[in-house]
DNA sequence: TGATTACTTAAGTAGGTGCTTAACTATCCG
DNA sequence: CGGATAGTTAAGCACCTACTTAAGTAATCA
């Protein structure tokens, strides 16, 4: 997934698909780049599972599969929630010294 | 950024970091790597960011950076906000043709 | 001071990535 | 049918990536 999204092009075609289902010619057609390129980024694509596609007569149309995104998205949040949880213990920790300096003093 | 997240080594080095700040060598010990090869992926992570660092005596402590996370989660939800525009659009667009099916048949 | 620790730098290498062009297949249209 | 259209397949190539080992440097410590 990560891979998939860390080529500038392929990023394209996602932001591109996000806006509707469209053909490989379709998508190819703003692209500084030769067909087969196109087709190429499209496997990587399809590969990860962020899009999909299907051959109807001669014409192929993909579409993106937005629910993937959750995939990254899920990643992401576990990594906030975890420096979150961080950020208490250490909250709790210096909560806990602070208290434990005023008994001292108190003693 | 999405670059510096599609290895598996880098990633697995964010969720370290995710715990609180490490050390090099801290980072590199459960890894099924040289040392030099760790080091080389702090590089791609510092310079997309993520990960930042100070050397302090001969020590050098590497910590995340959260808010870098957002660059990624932005553009995700751009995509899911584009798609959540398409589809009310389509609905707006097969309500319309059923109210005018309707007209058509009343006529 | 001399050994150990914690990295750093450099050079080399196998395999991967993002393209290209050329040639091909399969459909659709007049 | 025959030609245009839409995509596929294959081979090749420059560059990039993720490692490696070997040889540094710069603290810290007995």
């Amino acid at each position: 997934m990560f891979h998939a999204l860390a080529d500038p092009t392929r990023r394209r075609i996602v932001e591109q698909l996000g806006t509707g289902p469209a053909t490989v010619s379709q998508l190819a057609a703003p692209l500084p780049m030769s067909l087969p390129a196109v087709v190429q980024h499209l496997q990587v694509l399809e590969a990860s599972g962020l899009v999909e596609s299907q051959k109807t007569g001669r014409v192929r149309t993909c579409r993106l599969v937005v629910k993937r995104l959750d995939t990254v998205q899920d990643w992401i949040d576990e990594r906030r929630r975890t420096w979150e949880r961080r950020l208490d213990r250490l909250g709790d920790f210096l909560a806990t010294e602070t208290a434990n300096e005023t008994e001292t003093k108190e003693k």
